[in-house]
DNA sequence: TTTATATAGTTGTCTATGCAACTATTATTC
DNA sequence: GAATAATAGTTGCATAGACAACTATATAAA
């Protein structure tokens, strides 16, 4: 059980990621026998819904960086879920597709992978729901941005 | 630049991972030349505000779990950060301090944690941010109790 | 009291992540 | 056209975390 700070005076990074980790727990116990991550998982589903993609692409689309797009594709092709292709127009890159056993697992894993997502809005309204995803996205954009910034300077 | 999903059906925890991560660089690279990391940062706080805690009340007011704890005290240990002190009455656990040095640090970098809170709460108004705190805590409190009835079972 | 159980921490193994340094290929620019 | 810079991925290293198995101590039950 969690108790967490006490002081009321939590910083939004913190609870964010304590709030994040218990979810992203809840969904890998659910997936356990499917043996895949939810991080796994979250990358096997965009390949699924668009193939094709190279690998930065997907690294945009799923919010990690370079390597940790490269490992998780490494895993989830050694599982045999993805495979690759070199890039014909650019030699440096690389297109990835699911084989027909990723194309099932995603199959098979899409209702846990929402109603895991579905359990836990039930402590929320639509509205706050709703805001809640909004607040998400706009602080990703607005920290995005500062990092972005000084990183220039 | 993250672009995310794009699709609009964005599950809640992958996008609160993806911002969290964000909010969790920034930390990082504005403590980077104080030599130490946001997990870290959390603990040595929590014991520099509650002094001659066991490690199992820090991990529960940190959310995280005991090896966890032991790693990162391990490391606040090793930089001269934190010491441990056999429990008296209780000789399985620990009593956790902060040294003159782990205050010191706390002292000089609480101003850059509060910095980044500040920063990232500017994309928010005021109510916003209430909500979203509660928000976060309201799921924290519902998936803690979903995972403990689950495990039950 | 002696056996069983619960609790506090530690250690090992694996995945995910951030950062920096690296290779290979493509684009620029001189 | 050759030198330079930018881009796509990979690899190494370190921290954080989840989970399971373990040690040691304390509590409960028989």
């Amino acid at each position: 059980m969690t108790t967490l700070d006490q002081s009321g005076n939590l910083a939004i990074g913190f609870i964010m990621g304590v709030t994040y980790r218990k979810i992203a727990t809840l969904l890998q116990k659910r997936l356990k026998e499917h043996d895949i991550t939810p991080e796994q998982w979250s990358v096997l589903h965009q390949i699924d819904r668009s193939e094709g993609m190279i690998q930065r692409e997907i690294a945009s689309r799923t919010g990690k960086d370079k390597p940790t797009t490269t490992r998780i594709l490494d895993h989830l092709e050694s599982k045999g879920l993805v495979y690759k292709q070199t890039g014909l127009q650019d030699r440096r890159s690389f297109l990835v597709y699911s084989t027909e056993r990723g194309k099932e697992l995603i199959r098979e894993t899409l209702p846990i992978e929402e109603g895991v997502t579905e359990e836990v809005k039930r402590c929320l309204s639509s509205e706050e729901y709703a805001l809640l995803t909004e607040f998400l996205l706009r602080i990703n954009e607005h920290v995005t941005q500062i990092i972005d910034t000084n990183e220039k300077e």
